[in-house]
DNA sequence: CTAGAATGTTGTCAGCGACAACATGGGTGT
DNA sequence: ACACCCATGTTGTCGCTGACAACATTCTAG
């Protein structure tokens, strides 16, 4: 929040962006005040309204580009095991509960409940669409090469996203009781090949090295 | 909100509780404000003050029937296939979905992230355990009956808990693109068939009638 | 019957989102 | 070169909120 010295700001818009997600990491979730973020880039109350419809208007943008972070997450993991469909979809789930650990706030403003149907934040709606895409590649990939079920590739890979959705939220939310790195590391693991076994066509052996924590 | 005649209330506390349920089941879900709950009871804006210590006191209560109902909609499912655990176990899905669907302010709510860790709130920590334990005692005789494969019981049903909240966050959230009560009852299907297969002992036949909708 | 504990009320404070009215100054057309 | 316009930023305000303090009323224990 450097004193600027001109009246007008320059690039307010994408000052006020990086200011709330650097206050949307440091405080618990929701309320992130739009009077606060004015305030960290030294502005007035209402010079965001300038830049942004309202508040949500603001947190909408700030999603998306969380959702671009996190498409990045889920495609390195990917892109580790080039090939290997198995892996890929392992660490995709490490991968995913990973960005959503080390992103609290963001993570749960990204699935909070926007209004996605309506035509407002299409742009949001696309940004997260292309995150889930990355899962269903991955799915697709295991049915050509007949290691994953047939059966809709969006349907089956919706499974494994619920999945690791839901305790990316229980595990931020405390609700599990887990702590630390190892433990949170194991349950994802045995989650994981739950779901595994339950996508995968006949047996699948765990041939591989233990999973790689990307 | 009938209006009352003496200067006390008479059970103003229950009366709170009751009105911030009804309000909660209409309004969006988390913008429920204590004063809105006074003014439907007929009441000062701050005689909440009397009986909650503040806001969050007055939610953790009403997370809490929320789970004590949360449990009957389980427990009814699982009494509805006696002694038949896969039957259960998706029948126990099926009613953890429409617990959400039917309720979703309500569900949110009693998912949000309240500070289950501090002591503050054992009673509503200990009314959600029980939620969960309906569903361990599920996986548990199901690995009596040799049914589904040994391992940690509280894991193995955490697999279908993390499946089932994120699909019941997800649907409510509008982010699945997905409406109409067939569409989800196909989708929970789908996806509790897959959880099925994760967690069962060698493979399953679906040779039950389609899975009863309780 | 009375004192004090419970319970309810009014008043107030700071913070919020949102809007309106006003101020400033950079960019453009001539 | 200059004047104007409009994008951008500011101040002021409104109604709402959660929370607290000070005060009012009623119930109850002794």
């Amino acid at each position: 929040m450097a004193k600027r010295q001109s009246y007008h700001h320059g690039d307010l818009r994408r000052a006020l962006i990086d200011a709330a997600v650097e206050l949307l990491a440091e405080s618990d979730s929701d309320h992130l005040s739009l009077r606060q973020v004015a305030r960290h880039v030294g502005v007035s109350h209402a010079a965001p309204y300038r830049h942004f419809e309202d508040k949500e208007a603001l947190l909408a943008v700030v999603a998306e580009e969380g959702f671009k972070t996190f498409t990045r997450y889920l495609q390195t993991a990917v892109e580790a095991t080039p090939g290997n469909p198995v892996q890929q979809f392992l660490g995709c789930g490490k991968a995913y509960v990973r960005y959503a650990l080390e992103n609290p706030t963001h993570y749960q403003l990204m699935f909070s409940e926007f209004p996605f149907c309506e035509d407002r934040f299409e742009s949001l709606t696309k940004v997260a669409n292309a995150s889930f895409d990355v899962i269903v590649n991955v799915v697709a990939a295991g049915q050509t090469q007949k290691l994953f079920r047939s059966g809709d590739a969006r349907t089956v890979a919706l499974g494994a996203w619920t999945q690791v959705h839901g305790l990316s939220l229980l595990l931020l939310a405390g609700r599990l009781g887990i702590e630390g790195d190892e433990a949170i590391a194991s349950v994802t693991d045995a989650l994981g090949r739950i779901m595994l076994r339950g996508v995968a066509e006949g047996d699948i052996v765990f041939d591989e090295a233990p999973v790689t924590d990307t």
